[in-house]
DNA sequence: ACCAGTTATTAGGACAACCTATTATTTGAA
DNA sequence: TTCAAATAATAGGTTGTCCTAATAACTGGT
């Protein structure tokens, strides 16, 4: 089995592949913070599992494998940072806590997970639900109290 | 700052006491599927950091300063699994994914994790609601398409 | 075509968390 | 009370991920 580190390691040089087209060391090394030395270390590890190709010096990409699994893990993170923006997390806050949680759900997890956002995006009064969720954060009060007893979603 | 594992063992040790009142090194082992001798080494270092009183063959306490930290973990967890429940997650799933996400967060996150899961069940519409999302997962379908436009929360 | 600056790699260690095998301690049943 | 079984502790290793310091390879401006 593949470990958290060796996913985010796909997740990066995906995302530093989808920004400028190839990977250098140091653009992982930046975006994972850790140190060159680091990064040489797991690629050569990567390499060795048949999820990326590694040529010392010549740069870094991914196989057919590594990309799975990295799209996969960048699925993962979208659910998740979706999921923590609509009920109202600070962006950065969301997206250095989707990173955090995206490793080891189950994904009965992950599919609840993107129900509920696409639940709430796609409901009838989505619009509304937000802005009663945001009271609610506030206040600590349902916007309709009584009268909506009936109503739905 | 403390590593998530300590943090680990600080949730299990808590939960040991409350259900038996006293706290064997082999309960903490079953609990966290760790062998023994790495319970141990834990004790060891979380009496060092001031967690819990560790005397050998003679049990382990929660310090003022352990428990807290072991409550605060606990009440994350607590504020992850109602809102995986509620999303349908199935209860095993949920316990073992709440243990999974519960470190490293965000308080903010927590935070609206908490708001959300209390803005549901304290809802005006909160069974109907439930219904509905329960409907969205089976068919893809909001349950009041068109007509309900106007409808609050 | 050179070499200074940048980038990458290697060598060698640190550290946390885990393990197995061994040894020590405790405890309860005869 | 004794001693066998259960439990706990120690010794010594392994693995994964990270680091610093030192070395090597590349690259662009002269």
């Amino acid at each position: 089995m593949l470990s958290r580190k060796a996913e985010d390691y796909l997740e990066a040089i995906l995302n530093i592949i989808d920004e400028q087209g190839y990977v250098r060391v140091k653009n992982v090394s930046a975006s994972l913070n850790v140190k060159p030395p680091s990064v040489v270390e797991m690629l050569k590890k990567l390499d060795k599992h048949g999820l990326v190709r590694y040529e010392k010096h010549n740069g870094v990409k991914l196989t057919e494998k590594g990309h799975e699994i990295a799209l996969a893990v960048k699925d993962k993170h979208n659910a998740i940072k979706s999921f923590l923006k609509i009920i109202r997390v600070p962006d950065k806050i969301a997206e250095r806590d989707a990173c955090i949680i995206e490793h080891g759900l189950d994904p009965k997890t992950i599919t609840q997970v993107k129900a509920l956002v696409e639940f709430v995006e796609t409901s009838p009064v989505y619009p509304d639900w937000l802005k009663h969720f945001e009271t609610f954060c506030e206040t600590g009060k349902h916007v309709c109290e009584k009268k909506d007893h009936n109503r739905k979603n």
